[in-house]
DNA sequence: ATTATCTATAGATCTATAGATAATGC
DNA sequence: ATTATCTATAGATCTATAGATAATGC
């Protein structure tokens, strides 16, 4: 209803055209814009980045970012929310699954496919300050779901279900600091998720029993979708 | 030679005094602008934080703050390195320890404790964007220095130092997160270090063992310094 | 008429410098 | 004379709005 904007690949579009209609490569202005500032806000941070900047790298005046959005702070809210959302879908399959070991290594991998799925390492966003303000609430609420599907899995494996938690967050989160360093290889993930069995303190045969259901796991749900 | 500063508790202050001489508590200038920098650097990000409102904190006017400081990214640079010295000091005799694993467990102790004396949090400037930038070089060598001691320790326990050397790291920094949540406890420090254990996935006796040792080895330390 | 851009600009910053000034200790 | 502040300001931003304009499809 808003924007109005074409279904077809190529397709006639509408409105005034740019100035420079340099490589559009099938994205729309909207999209245009959001990728141009995920590469952005992750080489100079959200504060570092001028809106001018965002326009520059689009191949449009400065002005014309606000016909689609309505400021800096929703290009950042949108480009958030998309990094999170394709973890939460496979949460409450596994919260449900019978094998917690198993399901934890399987959100673990999953967890970091997404971050390094995400264009321009935009996980790297997830510890800037501005994500604290009330603005970017539904984001920490879509975050702390995840945090929360952690802890859960960790409380029928180890005490402290929190702080371990929190662990395995954190070491999922590292494949940020990887990728932003030119670290990762194609056994990050498995790597990752073994460390987030470890460090629960599970002995070494659980440990490798739960890698592979896992990994057995893991692929059940890549091919259902 | 340059500023000159009294070495005496509350002795006379020389040069023109401030309009609002409020609060100084045996702070020198310099001191002040570094602490109420820290303060707003950790909670609106360094970008975020303007040079006028760091005067404001300290009640003297913006001007007054390059008497002390070149520019802001000297405020920075300064806080930074302030923050990573004291772990560095005990690398030396940590990598030249027999059992390390007691080493590894003390080291990370060290850097959770170093990283909690920090006033205001100040780790939460290590992922900020603009540390990357070669102004801030000499800082991220010291860290890096600390990364290869993690990775040296890591060596001799287990596979792939690298990899799980940047786990404990990362383990180790999950504290400034949780400072900031305000979720530290008096055990986390040992919780934390004893998470870099399991992760390399040592058996529980193995785990056991050099946790208590490695608890005695802070103690020493503790004691000489 | 509608859409999507453009130009131009207001108004609010922000960093850093220049130079004046008010204390101090000698 | 020296030190540490102050006032004032230059010059460069930066975000967002107002309103003009050039395409489109009907």
């Amino acid at each position: 209803m808003s924007t109005g904007v074409d279904g077809g690949s190529q397709a006639q579009r509408v409105g005034r055209p740019r100035a420079t209609p340099g490589a559009v490569g099938g994205l729309t202005p909207r999209e245009q814009i959001l990728d141009a500032s995920a590469a952005l806000f992750a080489e100079h941070g959200y504060a570092g980045t001028s809106t001018r900047a965002i326009a520059e790298q689009v191949g449009i005046r400065q002005a014309s970012l606000y016909y689609h959005f309505a400021g800096k702070d929703d290009i950042l809210l949108e480009l958030l929310e998309t990094s999170v959302r394709p973890s939460l879908a496979f949460v409450d399959v596994l919260l449900a699954h019978e094998d917690a070991a198993a399901a934890l290594y399987a959100l673990a991998s999953i967890d970091v496919a997404t971050l390094l799925a995400t264009p321009h390492n935009i996980g790297t966003l997830y510890l800037a300050h501005e994500v604290q303000q009330p603005r970017f609430d539904s984001f920490r609420a879509q975050r702390a779901q995840l945090q929360d599907a952690y802890s859960a899995l960790v409380g029928s494996l180890a005490q402290d279900p929190d702080f371990l938690g929190t662990c395995c967050i954190q070491l999922v989160e590292m494949v940020i600091t990887l990728r932003r360093d030119g670290n990762v290889h194609d056994s990050t993930a498995s790597r990752i998720a073994l460390a987030c069995l470890h460090v629960l303190g599970l002995p070494a045969s659980v440990v490798e029993r739960a890698a592979a259901a896992g990994a057995e796991l893991l692929a059940t749900l890549e091919a259902e979708a």
